[in-house]
RNA sequence: GGGGGCGUGGUGUAGUGGUUAACAUGCGGCCCUGUCAAGGCCGAGACCGCGGGUUCGAAUCCCGUCGCUCCCGCCA
């Protein structure tokens, strides 16, 4: 018999089904049992008379709760049932996947453990409705960005995480054996995108992990997570960047709240808003001016730079004057960003680059990319790098490149920002961390 | 790496100098006209993270240590 999901036995009222998933709740009585199964696709009462066979019953009452079960029986309309008005009565009853009590982490417990608690025990509190929706959501989401990409002509890539050389400088790198010499966990497909420019892909994608090896203690920051990048060709300014990157997002944000609109409101209280575009641009200069308006003070160690309580001040800001719960910071100081973003020909002290900060919280960092050989070589030796260990990439731009720009995008921040999370270890899977390598 | 906070039955909390360390939930047992956040009764379960100190007396104050957490730095 084929197993009907929790979600569709309404059209099966009067026929014999089969159900299978765990035992929730058991409200055991002297004369009948009731079970409530949950699946994947939502909860189901299962009635039993236990005169029907007192054997069978017991063996339901010895059943822990959290226990895989396969249920056959009849669904019956039933009004009484609070539970979507209707039930299963049972007929056969078989436990396929028991569970130890007491169990660790009761998912249906309304008093929710400490975040590493629940850590520890991710797979019992993964089974809660809330989680299981963040990563349908999560699947929704990379589908769209996916349909978006391929409507827009482009090419996926896969770039390898293995690396024979330190590439970019500042972030940690992450040290591997790698037979009898070293490798690196790439930190980025940063140049492994801009390669895919100069091979002529014109526009490339890329879903994949990406290592940092910070020391970091936020509720922001992992070790490993996955990375959204893409680089677009034939571009005039990081302008052409952003105007994908916000129609993009808006695309994406549309998807998920046609599919998880309801859900979402019910499990996270969040009604989700898509974004007008385009999103507004503040230009660092006009950040700062904003900023000293509304009286916030920046660090004074922090040159040309703003500290994320300053971020979340202009949020603040953008939100109360456009309304809006997305905004691009732009034209960051040449100081605080990478060698390969392109400088402003008129102002050679900015770049033509960007952040996009959601709800306060920075999701993305782009740039129109230096491809013009001497400057992004000269930019690279400004910045004390050794040219020697980039050549390799520096090559990419001495046989013909077209201009580019492109984005990285943390898929886990975008999720915590669209559900309105507390905490990055919510939004993912499995939490990596300087001090979190299990599960 | 710097700073703040927290650490009490399985879990979530209360208790801030003297209590048989409390409550909820979960767990075990019994009871119960179809229950539905079921309900009722009974029971087990914490030497209060660990070490030291102050005190007649410490879960409570002090020092150290470990763990967690948040913020900053760094970034997605």
């Amino acid at each position: 018999m084929e197993r009907t999901k929790i979600a569709d036995l309404r059209q099966h009222i009067g026929e014999k089904v089969k159900v299978q998933g765990f035992l929730q709740t058991l409200r055991d009585q002297k004369k009948m049992q009731f079970l409530i199964l949950r699946d994947l696709s939502g909860l189901v009462q299962v009635a039993f008379w236990k005169a029907n066979d007192p054997a069978l019953a017991e063996k339901i009452s010895a059943t822990p709760t959290e226990s895989v079960v396969s249920v056959t029986g009849t669904v019956v309309d039933n009004p009484i049932v609070k539970l979507g008005g209707l039930e299963i009565q049972l007929e056969t009853y078989e436990v396929i996947g028991p569970a130890e009590a007491p169990i660790p982490l009761d998912p249906t417990a309304e008093a929710l453990p400490s975040i590493d608690y629940r850590l520890d025990w991710r797979f019992l509190d993964m089974r809660r409705p809330p989680v299981t929706l963040l990563f349908k959501v999560q699947t929704t989401a990379e589908a769209a960005f996916r349909e978006y990409w391929l409507k827009h002509d482009f090419i996926e890539i896969h770039s390898p995480k293995l690396m024979g050389s330190p590439s970019e400088s500042g972030a940690e790198l992450f040290e591997v054996q790698y037979f009898e010499t070293k490798a690196y966990l790439a930190q980025s497909p940063q140049f492994y995108k801009q390669m895919a420019m100069a091979a002529g892909f014109e526009r490339v994608f890329e879903i994949g992990p990406v290592f940092r090896a910070d020391p970091s203690f936020t509720s922001r920051h992992m070790t490993e997570f996955t990375g959204i990048d893409m680089e677009i060709s034939y571009i005039e300014s990081h302008e052409d960047v952003m105007r994908f990157l916000e129609n993009m997002l808006q695309y994406v944000y549309q998807r998920v709240k046609d599919a998880h609109d309801e859900e979402i409101k019910q499990h996270f209280g969040v009604d989700l808003r898509v974004p007008s575009v385009p999103f507004p641009r503040i230009t660092m200069a006009q950040a700062l001016e904003i900023l000293k308006e509304v009286g916030y003070q920046i660090p004074p160690e922090k040159k040309g730079d703003i500290d994320p309580g300053g971020e979340r001040a202009l949020a603040d800001y953008i939100k109360r004057t456009y309304d809006h719960d997305f905004f691009y910071l732009i034209d960051w100081p040449i100081s605080v960003r990478p060698f390969y973003h392109m400088r402003h020909a008129d102002q050679p002290h900015l770049t033509k680059s960007f952040d996009l900060i959601a709800n306060g919280t920075e999701i993305v960092t782009g740039a129109q990319r230096e491809h013009r050989y001497e400057i992004l070589r000269q930019q690279a030796i400004e910045k004390g790098l050794s040219i020697q260990s980039i050549q390799f990439y520096l090559d990419f731009f001495r046989y013909g490149c077209p201009p580019h720009g492109g984005f990285g995008l943390g898929l886990s921040r975008l999720l915590m920002v669209m559900l309105n999370l507390p905490n990055i270890r919510e939004a993912v899977f499995l939490f990596r961390g300087p001090n979190r390598l299990h599960p």
